[in-house]
DNA sequence: CTGAAAGCGCTAACAT
DNA sequence: ATGTTAGCGCTTTCAG
């Protein structure tokens, strides 16, 4: 922290021997220089190690290269959750090459009423914004002011509400229907699901595949074969498993909604002696990194977790530059089978 | 992206009926403004729906309200890593409660002569700055280029080169050694060590702990029992133990340097038909989540990750509001013995 | 192609 | 206790 006199663009133009707005013109290489101006300037910059304020930047110019993401999670909830953190990877590989910085902003800790980063969103003071998918009823009136700023913005998501807008999301629907196609081909027919309620919408679509491709193939759907996980985690469905297994007519397969969910059954297996997958089939959903290393591997519909981080972005850069007609970008899934799935048992 | 009209601090006052200095008062609310003045500041900006730009505010007063913290990892590199992605859950905690927002500068992706992040340091747009530990080598001037700004910052994690500095970590020597003498006291005396060379400090302190445990317990040491496992992945972990188990003298322990690196011992033992623990035991470092519900269970050491990212902010807080006296905050850790260790094979 | 000058929205002396 | 005013560092017309 040793006072090293800050260098304006004034310095700058001082030592070039020009006025600051060729500076400031150089820097924007939008306006043509003089050649011989141009470097006169550049290397001045390059003596005072100059770099321009982003703050003085940013409220002269309105534009920060800044862009927000909003997350309705709080730190906490993103660390627990991989396939979020690699939608943030994602937005930042892209964001870098650009040179753009990421801005984030979380819900407190504590469930407020005014989530922080609501007053960031209207602050002035990022470009653009990517936001994480939200229940409408956690933030109600989010989308509201989003649609209030200055500054494009994309869902992370499904969009909600009567808000139109732009968002990017996997192909949930087609994902869930494969994997039950797979499972019942496998020969099972008694499918049970760990699902989220009131959570996001991806649960739903998930859920709504499984229940398209039990009628597509003609089997009975049965509400009690689907239980609510809570919250995404690992101990919310392992909680929610002796609803399913202990019961005399119990399932010969698990489908969780995601791969931490799953992981919760393979837990739950493990501790009472069923062996997966001899004994019990379970599949999850995101192929999230220790899918592959768990025990047994998972079995999972794969989600291309970062490249939709990517795309979010490249979204979000297209509607900076004017405008894009398409609205939504829905990535596609895959069913990625590995050692937890297996054939339904003889007889259960 | 409706055509809000930007109110500002102008607006607001006009509404009031007072000056715009006196709603900049209420709104620091530093200075005394008497009651009436400052409730009907209150109302109009509530009215309004007034948010202070950030920007301009950060220009005039010199203070953002933003913290940047410095990466010398790349997005990805972050992803693959539970403990570096806590670290920021714990600095992203103590932020949000003091309305500071993060602004995440990481590497890119090639890894460039210029990383991104060093003209963000520079642009005077952050009040303070966290740095993740980054050896010299790979960034020789970035702490010098640090020592040159107007803000505090922090390490996370060991100071490195010759610029003095404030950091955080955790007690990596007396962890070490504690996991060694438990080997020991199972009965272990060849125990093999997949470090990670030329990366972090950490990892020479916890190889450190090994050898003086050793040492103080009598043993010798074997330097080809301590194996290279690259960059911290299951994967460099993977490719690294044949080394120590494809030899006549295999070691009955390997205590890798971290968690995913045993990950990758416990995948090759698997693969290769020995039993964890009753063939050989694996143990880690930093207990990640995964840890507790990989199979087995890894007995590992404990670091607080989430803690050491709370120290650091609250370190630079002190910083920021005029100095502290300690400039190191050391962290402590704990063996936690699960399921992966147990006494050596009769023989082996 | 270059420079002068007017802000951008706010804070912080300094007056009143 | 409140208002006036001079910047903060930059971009951006508008002249030259």
């Amino acid at each position: 922290m040793t006072e090293t006199p800050k260098v304006t663009i004034y310095d700058v133009a001082a030592r070039a021997g020009v006025s600051i707005s060729t500076v400031s013109k150089v820097l924007s290489s939008s306006t043509r220089v003089n050649k011989v101006t141009r470097e006169k300037v550049l290397t001045a910059i390059k003596q005072l190690n100059y770099v321009p304020s982003l703050a003085a930047r940013g409220i002269a110019s309105g534009r920060t290269s800044i862009i927000g993401l909003v997350s309705p999670y709080t730190p906490l909830q993103l660390l627990h959750d991989p396939h979020l953190q690699a939608n943030i990877c994602g937005i930042e590989e892209i964001l870098n090459e650009h040179d753009y910085a990421l801005l984030i902003a979380t819900a407190n800790r504590e469930h407020e009423s005014a989530p922080s980063y609501e007053r960031l969103l209207r602050s002035n003071y990022i470009d653009g914004a990517v936001v994480m998918e939200t229940q409408e009823s956690k933030s109600p009136d989010l989308h509201r002011q989003l649609s209030q700023q200055r500054y494009p913005w994309v869902i992370l998501g499904y969009p909600v509400g009567m808000v139109p807008s732009y968002c990017v999301h996997a192909d949930d629907l087609q994902g869930a229907q494969s994997m039950t196609e797979y499972l019942i081909s496998l020969g099972h027919r008694r499918i049970g699901v760990i699902e989220v309620k009131d959570s996001a919408y991806a649960s739903e679509e998930r859920v709504r595949g499984y229940r398209q491709m039990l009628a597509q193939k003609g089997l009975p759907f049965d509400k009690s074969l689907v239980v609510d996980g809570r919250d995404w985690s690992t101990e919310g469905a392992y909680k929610a498993v002796p609803k399913l297994l202990e019961r005399p007519d119990r399932p010969t397969a698990i489908f969780a909604v995601n791969d931490c969910m799953a992981f919760g059954v393979l837990q739950y297996a493990r501790e009472h002696g069923l062996l997966v997958p001899e004994d019990l089939t379970v599949v999850g959903f995101d192929d999230i990194p220790a899918a592959a290393t768990s025990f047994p591997p998972l079995t999972t519909i794969r989600q291309p977790s970062i490249q939709m981080g990517h795309e979010a972005i490249k979204l979000l850069f297209k509607l900076l530059e004017g405008g894009t007609n398409s609205s939504r970008v829905v990535v596609s899934t895959e069913v990625v089978v590995r050692a937890s799935s297996g054939p339904p048992p003889e007889k259960v």
